[in-house]
RNA sequence: GGAGGGGUGGCAGAGUGGUUGAAUGCACCGGUCUUGAAAACCGGCAGGCCGCAAGGUCUCGCGGGUUCGAAUCCCGCCCCCUCCGCCA
């Protein structure tokens, strides 16, 4: 959520910023402009009578007390008591409405934010060389049926298209990854955290996920829960309505969690195995920080994916993600993207987001030092590891002639003893 | 799921219709005293909104309602605790 007082006093700038995101954002802005004047018209309003009502209610109490009559006053405080009601009806209105459009704008990109859409992510740097095969690499679909360790057939069966049964092999793989990230992620200064995975809506207002992203997640309607597409979520909300001690910052969290996504307008992306799926893990860190760290905070998340996908040995590219193709939360967003050679391309594995002090904002995550008042925190979000994508990365890049997987030297102390070549 | 109890400031804990945004204690911060510390004493110590400011206004889990006036009464929701049931 923007603050409103920059839309108040700064309109021309809120609203190039969001031109930016390729958003004609001028009616919504009139709009909210415009609710909020008759807002603090009203405001103006019922606390005038709201004093009188007081001083006057003071003055009943006293006449009471000495045993005098106060009817008339009471009754002239019977009608203003009406117009409070009433313009405070109007005012709930209003703020409603108010609420309703301000939800919907997502947050002003970062100036280091390149111009464009989708496909303009800036590519900052490469790193590592593509494996030349002396054989022709398979993907890691036809990799994985031949040994048995992915099947979708099944699970297509059990849940749908998008869903994954992983069997042998694959499984330690993937609680290898989880087990190196988080000892990496914990002795960096980041506190593990297993987080709930059904939320109430108010941690996906909080997180700018709804309304904007409604239509990607599952909702259990029951009970009014939502569940989570990325630990982001109810990492975000663990200090929700919170002042937090200034001296504890930054707060690091890492996260696992399964996340769930209904990939609704995906239809046909991505379709031949694992890479986008309903369901997947992911091992994810948040910081809350300070308002003027949160830049450096950003490179500093961007660094440990990087060294992540270094110690994997896993050719990649970084990129700085165009202000048209930010999700609503985020200021500025880092891609890494894994080479497959299947695809012959750069993928996406992790992405890390400064969200400023827009999800602060709507959670009231604050905090304050020892004078003066609450401030805003600023939220970051990072992949630190998606396992299905990584293990699809490691797949590809790490299969032998025979069909078998190598393992990542850094991975081998986290797996069974001695399995170095995973499916056989 | 059933029955009961409860949600007040960082914590503990008063307060059941009229200067109570809230006693008291603890914690914390500043000061006096002290060689230093402790103790004692004095003072401070939650936030939101409107406003240039002065100030006003709102908040006792959340949202409505009753009333001239609500932390106190009524309704709905959320959360916590105890017992029973169920259960990985």
């Amino acid at each position: 959520m923007l603050d409103l007082k920059l839309i108040r006093s700064q309109p021309d700038l809120v609203r190039s910023a969001l031109r930016r995101r390729g958003l004609s954002a001028e009616a919504a802005l009139d709009a909210l402009l415009e609710l909020d004047r008759t807002r603090r018209d009203l405001i103006g309003e019922i606390e005038a009578k709201r004093n009188l009502r007081n001083a006057v209610s003071e003055e009943i109490a006293q006449a009471k007390r000495q045993g005098q009559d106060a009817s008339a006053k009471i009754e002239a405080m019977r009608v203003v008591g009406e117009e409070i009601k009433s313009l405070e009806a109007q005012l709930r209105q209003v703020e409603a409405a108010l609420e309703d459009k301000l939800l919907g704008v997502p947050n002003l990109p970062a100036p280091t934010a390149p111009e464009g859409g989708p496909d303009d992510a800036v590519v900052l740097h490469e790193w590592g060389t593509p494996r030349e095969f002396d054989f022709p690499p398979k993907d890691h679909l036809e990799l994985g049926l031949a040994l048995d360790v992915i099947d979708m057939e099944r699970a297509a069966k059990t849940s749908g298209s998008r869903f994954v049964y992983l069997k042998g092999d694959l499984v330690f793989l993937q609680f290898a990854l989880v087990q190196y990230a988080l000892q990496k992620l914990a002795s960096k200064g980041f506190r593990p955290v297993v987080v709930p995975v059904l939320v109430r809506d108010e941690a996906m207002y909080g997180t700018g996920f709804f309304p904007t992203d409604m239509q990607q997640v599952y909702r259990v309607e029951a009970d009014g829960l939502n569940l989570v597409g990325t630990a982001e979520v109810p990492l975000a909300a663990l200090h929700m309505d919170e002042i937090l001690d200034e001296a504890d910052l930054p707060l690091r969290y890492v996260g696992y969690s399964s996340c769930f996504r209904r990939e609704a307008g995906a239809a046909g992306k991505d379709t031949r195995g694992m890479f986008r799926v309903h369901q997947f893990d992911k091992v994810e860190m948040f910081s809350f920080c300070a308002p003027d760290k949160s830049a450096e905070e950003h490179d500093f998340m961007r660094s440990i994916e990087e060294e992540i996908l270094q110690e994997l040995e896993l050719p990649y590219r970084a990129v700085n993600i165009a202000a048209g193709d930010l999700g609503a939360s985020a200021a500025k967003k880092y891609d890494l993207e894994v080479w497959l050679p299947s695809q012959g391309r750069y993928r996406e594995v992790t992405s890390c987001s400064n969200c400023t002090d827009y999800q602060a904002r709507r959670l009231k995550v604050r905090a304050k030092g020892e004078k003066g008042s609450p401030y805003l925190l600023h939220t970051l979000n990072g992949t630190v590891v998606a396992i299905g994508r990584t293990i699809i990365a490691i797949m590809e890049n790490y299969q032998t002639a025979e069909g078998y997987i190598e393992v990542p030297a850094v991975l081998r102390p986290f797996l069974p003893r001695g399995k170095d070549l995973l499916g056989r």
